[in-house]
RNA sequence: GGGGGUGUAGCUCAGCUGGUUAGAGCGCCGGCCUGUCACGCCGGAGGUCGCGGGUUCGAGUCCCGUCACUCCCGCCA
């Protein structure tokens, strides 16, 4: 791990406990720390004095100090101590050897309790299992003492100072941008804050410093990041807080390939200097639309096969109803050949379940057996129709095929998340192989059927490839690219648009009538006309990067002082009430509710 | 907004089909112990079974509601 900190000897300390090591015996230290555990014999007490650095064993014996040694008698855990003492080297038999410092042990000769502890809510090394998540949150400070939660957040200060390193030496310059901000309603909802100033106008929270890096581009800061906190007030989960660190990138006078080298260079020098896995440069790169042929996904995770299959022409002429009328209404079948798989009917029902819950109307399953099925839908198949599906999903003897009739992008969603459940289920997943694959070639659009409009695939300022022509919108291709690290986005962008007629177009055929785009974007339609170089970038989701990288459960395991699900902070009980008055004089009426779980 | 899971001692959990006084491990408190390191041994305290209502002779257990935590769907330009 890390190498301890310099440190600067006072009253308190001269050493770490981390350091009391071999090479100090026979010297005099002080350390400082907590009352990690305390072994009290009767005649002779052991302490295990932890500090940020580790853990240093201390031995009070009456006969060396009896006052240290009544002090020991009455030390608690997470009491905080200073002691004194001369470094001797352990016996042999007395070595710990799961201990950094264990060779050796601080005989104590003085000590002072600087602060005593009530006992924890829980214990700090929990032997009876890891406390409740929600516990563990009320009391964040203490759970933050823990050796894995500490080096979490060891590894995030490491990556983010890996950023700032290779993005500074690329001359990458760190700009701040504002908090407080101007609501732009497309996307996510916003956090809105109420200004006093002007009663009845509100602030916003940024979903992202999108517009302020491209004023940052015009500007003419050529190459700009940040290490960015973004707000998003939608639901959470286990890979997504409402509250989230953004890595913000934007560079001028570059195309989609300068963008993809400086940022594989970047997440190269980020993996070596935090150890984790090593890239290989060039990184692989798949088009959008074969990501979501082969794997139902945007982000497909290459570390094992299970690819979906297209089995329309095998069933053209069905008599099959299900599957006919599918197909007449312009829709797809394609189905996943799980491999040679046993599973009980409880568990095929199961995956049927799960497939309605993903937004499958069914789903069909099978087994191959001789040259047919052995499955439900079988009798409604033609001998040569079995015959074909087997040979298009490659199946053999004993496979579980699993088959979705749909719209095609329900059955493409559908597959591609059961196609994770099954790899997950059937453990195809070697956690030893990475795969870091950039989409491209996306859509700039894609058709909200619910809204009956166009939306922009990444965002409104993402730049066409090639002329954009209004009147066929949906085949515009986008200079767009998502980087995609063993099935989870890393992080994501594009070239934007540099042109203010281009980008009043792009508005107009997201619906965005002119008076709408004046009045939502008018200051960015007003900076491009004045000069605007060629520009793109991207942004990463920090918390999710440290996140895999530490191999952590969910995002929260990265975050010092993460909200729950329902977005509340257990340790400081926000959001809360606030007075009348502040309400007044913010011009703010609002029903108080009454505060839940009192 | 919807669906699933969970809620019992400070912590982690057990408590079968409703039935006497709700248990265990760890922690905590007291005592003993000079080589432990998840120390050991002896003794002890500690419970609004999340909360509210209902069914029942009887509810931790069944029903309804509600709150919290969590996972998933929707949502996340």
């Amino acid at each position: 791990m890390s190498e301890a900190p310099r440190l600067r000897a006072n009253g308190y300390r001269d050493a770490w406990c981390g350091q009391v090591l071999p090479e100090r015996v026979d010297s005099e230290v002080r350390v400082a720390g907590w009352v990690n555990r305390r072994r009290d014999h009767g005649g002779l007490i052991f302490i295990d004095l932890r500090d940020r650095t580790g853990v240093v064993q201390l031995v009070f014996n009456p006969e060396r100090s009896g006052a240290s040694f009544e002090l020991a008698h009455r030390l608690r855990a997470e009491d905080v101590l200073s002691a004194r003492g001369a470094v001797v080297r352990r016996s042999e038999e007395t070595v710990n050897a799961e201990l950094a410092t264990g060779e050796v042990e601080l005989l104590v000769a003085e000590a002072e309790l600087l602060a005593s502890a009530e006992t924890p809510p829980f214990q700090i090394e929990g032997y009876s299992g890891e406390a409740g998540e929600d516990t563990r949150l009320r009391y964040r400070y203490l759970d933050l003492r823990r050796e894995q939660m500490r080096k979490a957040l060891e590894l995030r200060h490491r990556v983010v100072a890996a950023m700032r390193e290779y993005l500074g030496g690329e001359g990458f310059l760190d700009v701040e941008t504002p908090v407080l901000t101007r609501s732009t309603p497309e996307g996510a909802r916003d956090f809105l804050v109420p200004s006093r100033q002007q009663q009845g106008s509100f602030y916003a929270l940024p979903q992202s410093p999108q517009l302020f890096k491209q004023l940052l581009m015009i500007s003419g800061f050529e190459r700009y990041f940040q290490i960015a906190r973004c707000f998003r007030d939608e639901a959470t989960r286990a890979d997504r807080q409402a509250e989230f660190t953004q890595l913000d990138v934007e560079m001028s006078f570059v195309g989609v390939e300068d963008v993809i080298a400086v940022n594989e260079g970047l997440l190269a020098h980020v993996f070596e200097r935090v150890g984790g896995p090593a890239i290989s440069l060039p990184m692989e790169r798949m088009p959008f639309d074969e990501a979501i042929d082969r794997f139902g996904t945007d982000r497909p995770d290459l570390r094992f096969g299970l690819e979906l299959v297209d089995l329309g022409e095998a069933l053209k002429e069905t008599e099959f109803k299900v599957f006919r009328s599918v197909l007449e209404g312009g829709g797809a079948i394609r189905g996943i050949n799980a491999g040679r798989r046993e599973l009980p009917r409880s568990e095929l029902d199961g995956l049927i379940s799960r497939a309605q819950e993903l937004g499958a109307k069914g789903l069909v399953w099978a087994f191959r057996e001789g040259e047919g099925w052995r499955s439900p839908t079988a009798k409604f198949l033609s001998e040569d129709e079995l015959a074909d599906l087997n040979r298009r999903l490659g199946a053999e003897e004993g496979d579980l095929l699993l088959l979705v009739a749909d719209k095609r992008p329900v059955a493409n969603s559908v597959l591609g998340q059961m196609r994770l459940d099954l790899a997950e289920k059937f453990g195809l997943i070697d956690e030893d192989e990475h795969r870091l694959v950039w989409i491209v070639d996306w859509p700039l659009l894609e058709w909200n059927e619910g809204e009956r409009r166009w939306d922009a695939m990444h965002h409104p300022f993402t730049a066409p490839a090639g002329e954009f022509d209004p009147g066929d919108p949906g085949a515009a291709r986008a200079q767009a690219y998502d980087v995609v690290w063993n099935g989870q986005e890393l992080g994501g962008g594009s070239i934007r648009i540099h042109s203010a007629e281009v980008q009043e177009q792009v508005f107009a055929a997201l619906g965005i009538d002119k008076e709408t785009a004046e009045a939502r974007f008018g200051f960015l339609l007003e900076a491009l006309r004045y000069g605007a170089p060629p520009h793109g970038g991207i942004a990463y989701g920090v918390d999710r990067i440290v996140q895999r990288l530490y191999g952590a459960e969910t995002i929260r395991d990265v975050i010092a002082f993460p909200k729950t699900a329902s977005g509340f902070d257990l340790l400081t009980g926000a959001p809360a009430p606030v007075d009348e008055l502040q309400l007044r004089e913010l011009g703010v009426a609002i029903h108080q509710p009454k505060l839940p779980g009192h």
